[in-house]
RNA sequence: GCUGGUGUGGUGGAAUAGGCAGACACAAGGGACUUAAAAUCCCUCGGACUAAUAAUCCGUACCGGUUCAAGUCCGGUCACCAGCACCA
C-alpha cells in the first residue's frame, strides 16, 4: 500500500482551494493572528528550494493558529517592480508588464503546488496601478509634511544599470545588484528624511519582539552618538566647530584635521602659503571614491594648512590645522579636534606628522608607545580644572564650562542618513510631482492618482542619467495643478523599497478603492504579530517600513507605532556543496523535481528538519529520503489500527510528551527538534504494534501543520472525524502525564559516572543514596574512602565526593 | 580593524536554568525477506584498549580557570560566517 502523493495532494489542494478554507474572516469577535513572509520579487529563475522554508515555516505556525480557534491572515503578493525585469524586457523587447505577468504565474504555480495556506484571495501586487495608487499617497504626504525633498547631491552611480543607488545597495564599491563600479556624481535627488525619526526608530525598539541581533544591527546602522560641539577660532577670526564624544579630553587637542571638501579651505584660500598643493590634495581626495578613501585602514595622508591656525579654546595655544580625507564631509561638521593620546587614528596622524601628544587621562601605557583608548574608568590629568574627575564627571563638567562661554554645546549625532528616493528607470512608481517654473514642485492632486506609467516603446535608460520616461515628451509636459501654467513632471521613478514600505497594511483589506485600508480592518489586524524574514533585509527594508509606518502613525492612518510586534528570521538554503545557491555555481535545486518526487508533505517536512531554522543548512538529497520514509510510515499507521476513544495507558507519556514538545518548539521556531519529537512518537507507537484510532487523530492533528495533505487523508479514510482544517482542535496536554513515574538516573563517583539506577521521581533523598550504594560498581569505588560530600539533583544526577 | 554570531561523530544536527554528550535523521557495515533487485524490517555505528554490547581511559576548535559536576560559566588563542568600513 504505497502512498501515491500526487493523487492525495492534488485532492486536498482542490479542496482548500473550492472552499475557500483559509481565506481570514472579517469577524472581529474572533481573536486574530496575523503572518507574514516577505512577499518575493518573481524572478524569471522561479523558485528555487530556498524560497519554501520561511513560507513554510510560518505555515506551520499559522496553520497551527487556525487549530487553536484564531482568525488567521497568512497573505502572499508580489514585490514586482525592479531592474532585473526591467533589464529582461529591454533585452528581449518585451514589456516589463507582461514579463511580470509571466513570472507571476510560474511563482505562484510553484508555490500553490506546496500547500502553503496562503490566502490567495487578497493576493495583492506592488505594480498593479490599484496599488500603487497608495504608494504615491503615501509619498505626497511626505512631501507635504516636509519629509520628501529635493536636494542636490553626490550619488552613488552604477555605471552598468546608469541608475543611482542608495547608500544601502552600495556593497563594497561595487553595486549590489550587477556588481559593477560605482562613482560619484552630482545629481538632484528626492530624498526621504528617515533622520527625522531617528531617536523613534531607536527607542521604540524597546516595544518590539526581535531578535537581539536584529535589534543590535539596527541601532548600529542609526549609529545615535551623544556628544559636544566645541567652536575654536582659527587665526584668521573665523569660527571652526568640531564635533566630539570626547569633550572631556580637549586639554589634549594638539590639532585639528578638516576634511577636503571643507568650505573654509576657500575661503582661506588667499592666506593659505601652500594653497596649490592644498588643492592638489582636494583634487586627488575627489577622484577617490568612498570605498578607495576608506577601503583600507592604510596610511593617513594629509597636508598642514601653512599661514593659518587654531587657538584651542581651554588654553589658548595655537595648534596646526591639517586637510585629510580620513575626516568625513558628512559626518558631524566635516572637522575634528585630533587628541593623539586618546584615539588610534589621530595617534597614527600624529606620529606621521611628528605632532605632540599629551596625555589628558591617567591609567593608560605610555601615550608616546599606543592610544589610550579604552579609558571610560581613567581619571582627567593635565588638563586644568578637569584634573581628578572622572571621565564621565570631566564630560558633563566640560560641557557646562562650554555652554557658559558660549562657545559649545551638546549634541547628538547619527551615521544614518537620509534615504535616496529616486531611480532613473521606468519600471517603478512614477513619483507624482510636477515641477512648475512659477510655483515650484507641486504635487499633483490625490484625486489624479494613480498616476500610471506609460507606455512607451524603449525603455533604455539614457546615457544622461535620465529615465527612460524623460524621452516621453506627451507624458512629461503637462499643467501646473496650483497656477495652471505649463509645468514638467517627473521622470524618475521610486526604488523598489516604495512597494514593500507599507504593503502589509494593503493585505488587511487589499481592495479598498477609498483608502489603502479601511480603519475597522487596520484596527483589527494591527499589527503583525509575527514576521518571518531574511536578516539581509535588517538595515533596509526592516528599518525603511518602521519608518513609513511611524509616519502613517503621526497621521492617525494606522493604530499601532510599530508594524511589527515579532520578528524572526530563517537561515539560507545552501546547495549540496555548502555554497549559496545559484545558476552560476550549477548547484540550485528546482522544489518541482522535489515535489514531483516525493510529494509536497515530504519536501515541506525535509525543509523544516533539515536544522536549525535560523542557520544556514546544506541541501541533501539523500536526507531527503529519511522524511519521505517518515510519511510512508506514517500511512502505514492504519495496519495497525485498532479501535478506541482514549489513549491507552501504556502511551499516555509518550503522547502528552509529544504534544507538549511539538507546540513549544513550534512556538520558538525548533522546528527541526518538532520533527525529531514526531519520529520518535512513530517509533514508540510501532515498537508497542498498534495504535487506535484516537491516538491517531492526535498524531495527524500534531503532525498536520507540518505535512496537511496525508494527515486530512488519513483522517478521511481511517474515519477519525470531521477534517482537520475543517472541525479539529490543537490537542490539550496533561503536564502530570509528561513526567515518568521513575527515571533513570546516574550514579557519579567524583564526577565519574559509575552506574544507572531506576528511583521513582518523588523518592526520597536518603532512599537514593542508598540505593546508589548498593550499586557494585559505586560500593567498589567508595570501598575504604571518606565521602565528603553527596549531592542529588532530583531526577537528574546522583555524585558522591570521596576523599582516601 | 570593529560589532555580532558560530565551532559537537563520516554528514545534517540534539542536549530547558551547570547535571548521563551524540536525541532524531542521513550515510556506511552486517542480517532477514526475495529467483533477483527495489522497498520494508532487525542489528552495529565517536575514539583507544578489548573475545566482550565486562572494566578502564580519552573525547564537544585550542590553552588555562571556577565548580562536587563544564558542550554550557569566566579569561586568553585560533578558524569560519555575516554586517559595518577611518563616524571623531
Amino acid at each position: 500500500m504505497r502512498y501515491d502523493h500526487k493523487k492525495v495532494e492534488a485532492k486536498w489542494q482542490k479542496i482548500w482551494e473550492d472552499k475557500g478554507v483559509f481565506h481570514a474572516s472579517e469577524d472581529t469577535a474572533k481573536e486574530k493572528f496575523y503572518a507574514l513572509i516577505e512577499f518575493p520579487y518573481p524572478s524569471g529563475q522561479g523558485l528555487h528550494v530556498g524560497h519554501p522554508r520561511p513560507y513554510t515555516a510560518l505555515d506551520t505556525v499559522a496553520r497551527k493558529r487556525r487549530l487553536q480557534g484564531y482568525n488567521v491572515l497568512y497573505p502572499i503578493g508580489w514585490d514586482a517592480f525592479g531592474l532585473p525585469t526591467e533589464n529582461y524586457a529591454i533585452k528581449n523587447h518585451i514589456h516589463p508588464e507582461i514579463v511580470t505577468k509571466q513570472n507571476i504565474e510560474r511563482f505562484k504555480k510553484q508555490i500553490q503546488s506546496l500547500g502553503i495556506s496562503f490566502d490567495w484571495s487578497r493576493e495583492i501586487n506592488t505594480t498593479d496601478p490599484d496599488y500603487y495608487k497608495w504608494t504615491q499617497w503615501i509619498f505626497l504626504q511626505l512631501f507635504k509634511k516636509g519629509l520628501a525633498y529635493k536636494k542636490e547631491m553626490n550619488v552613488n552611480w552604477c555605471t552598468s544599470c546608469k541608475c543611482v543607488l542608495a547608500n544601502e545597495e552600495v556593497v563594497n564599491g561595487v553595486c549590489e545588484r550587477c556588481g559593477s563600479e560605482v562613482i560619484h556624481k552630482v545629481k538632484s535627488q528626492w530624498m526621504l528624511k528617515i533622520t527625522a525619526y531617528a531617536d523613534r526608530l531607536i527607542n521604540d525598539l524597546d516595544l518590539v519582539n526581535y531578535p537581539p541581533r536584529v535589534k543590535a544591527q539596527q541601532k548600529n546602522w542609526i549609529g545615535r552618538s551623544t556628544g559636544a560641539e566645541v567652536d575654536f577660532t582659527a587665526t584668521t577670526g573665523d569660527k571652526l566647530t568640531v564635533y566630539t564624544t570626547r569633550c572631556d579630553t580637549l586639554f589634549g587637542a594638539t590639532y585639528m584635521v578638516i576634511s577636503p571638501e571643507h568650505p573654509l579651505i576657500e575661503k582661506w584660500s588667499d592666506k593659505l602659503e601652500n594653497i596649490e598643493e592644498v588643492r592638489a590634495y582636494q583634487i586627488e581626495a575627489s577622484k577617490k571614491s568612498d570605498f578607495e578613501r576608506t577601503e583600507v585602514a592604510k596610511d593617513k595622508t594629509g597636508i598642514r594648512l601653512n599661514g593659518v591656525e587654531a587657538i584651542n579654546p581651554v588654553n589658548n595655544t595655537k595648534i596646526p590645522i591639517f586637510v585629510s580625507d580620513y575626516v568625513l564631509v558628512s559626518y558631524g561638521t566635516g572637522a575634528i579636534m585630533a587628541v593623539p593620546a586618546h584615539d588610534t587614528r589621530d595617534w597614527e596622524f600624529a606620529k606621521k606628522f611628528n605632532l605632540p601628544i599629551i596625555e589628558v587621562v591617567k591609567g593608560g601605557k605610555d601615550a608616546q608607545k599606543e592610544a589610550f583608548t579604552d579609558c571610560a574608568s581613567g581619571i582627567l590629568t593635565n588638563s586644568g580644572f578637569l584634573n581628578g574627575l572622572s571621565v564621565e564627571d570631566a564630560k558633563a563638567k566640560m560641557i557646562e564650562w562650554l555652554t557658559e562661554q558660549g562657545i559649545g554645546r551638546a549634541k547628538v549625532n547619527y551615521k544614518l542618513r537620509d534615504w535616496v528616493f529616486s531611480r532613473q528607470r521606468y519600471w517603478g512608481e512614477p513619483i507624482p510631482i510636477v515641477h512648475c517654473e512659477k510655483c515650484g514642485f507641486v504635487p499633483i492632486p490625490e484625486s489624479e492618482l494613480p498616476l500610471k506609467l506609460p507606455m512607451v516603446d524603449s525603455y533604455e535608460p539614457t546615457d544622461t542619467g535620465e529615465s527612460p520616461l524623460a524621452k516621453m515628451t506627451d507624458w512629461i509636459n503637462t499643467t501646473c495643478p496650483c497656477c495652471g501654467g505649463k509645468a514638467l513632471r517627473e521622470t524618475d521613478t521610486m526604488p523598489q523599497w516604495a512597494g514593500s514600505s507599507w504593503y502589509f497594511l494593503r493585505y488587511m483589506d487589499p481592495h479598498n478603492n477609498e483608502a489603502l485600508a479601511s480603519k475597522e480592518a487596520l484596527e483589527y489586524w494591527s499589527p503583525v504579530d509575527w514576521y518571518n524574514g531574511g536578516m539581509e533585509h535588517t538595515t533596509l527594508h526592516l528599518l525603511y517600513s518602521r519608518f513609513w509606518h511611524k509616519f502613517l502613525y503621526d497621521l492617525g492612518v494606522v493604530p499601532t507605532p510599530e508594524p511589527y510586534a515579532k520578528r524572526t528570521s530563517h537561515g539560507m538554503i545552501l546547495g549540496e556543496n555548502g555554497e549559496k545557491m545559484s545558476k552560476s555555481r550549477g548547484n540550485v535545486v528546482n522544489p518541482d523535481d522535489i515535489v514531483e518526487e516525493y510529494g509536497a508533505d515530504t519536501m515541506r517536512l525535509y525543509e523544516m528538519f533539515i536544522g536549525d531554522f535560523e542557520k544556514a543548512a546544506p541541501w541533501s538529497p539523500s536526507s531527503i529520503r529519511g522524511c519521505r520514509r517518515f510519511v510512508e510510515r506514517f500511512w502505514n499507521l492504519q495496519n495497525i489500527l485498532v479501535d478506541g476513544e482514549k489513549i491507552r495507558p501504556e502511551l499516555e507519556g509518550a503522547f502528552n510528551k509529544a504534544i507538549k514538545k511539538v507546540g513549544d518548539d513550534i512556538e520558538n521556531i525548533k522546528f527541526n527538534t518538532a520533527i525529531a519529537a514526531l519520529m520518535a512518537l512513530i517509533n514508540d507507537v510501532t515498537a508497542f504494534g498498534s495504535i487506535n484510532k484516537k491516538e491517531l487523530g492526535i498524531f495527524a492533528i500534531l503532525l498536520n501543520p507540518f505535512a496537511p495533505h496525508i494527515t486530512e487523508e488519513i483522517f478521511e479514510i481511517c474515519s477519525l472525524g470531521d477534517g482537520i482544517v475543517a472541525e479539529q482542535k490543537w490537542p490539550e496536554y496533561d503536564e502530570s502525564k509528561c513526567v515518568d513515574e521513575t527515571t533513570e538516573i546516574a550514579v557519579q563517583v567524583n564526577g565519574k559516572i559509575k552506574a544507572k539506577i531506576n528511583v521513582a521521581v518523588d523518592a526520597q533523598q536518603d532512599e537514593v543514596f542508598k540505593l546508589a550504594k548498593s550499586d557494585d560498581n559505586v560500593a567498589k569505588a567508595i570501598d575504604g574512602m571518606n565521602i565528603v560530600k553527596e549531592i542529588y539533583v532530583k531526577g537528574r544526577i546522583v555524585n558522591i565526593v570521596v576523599k582516601p
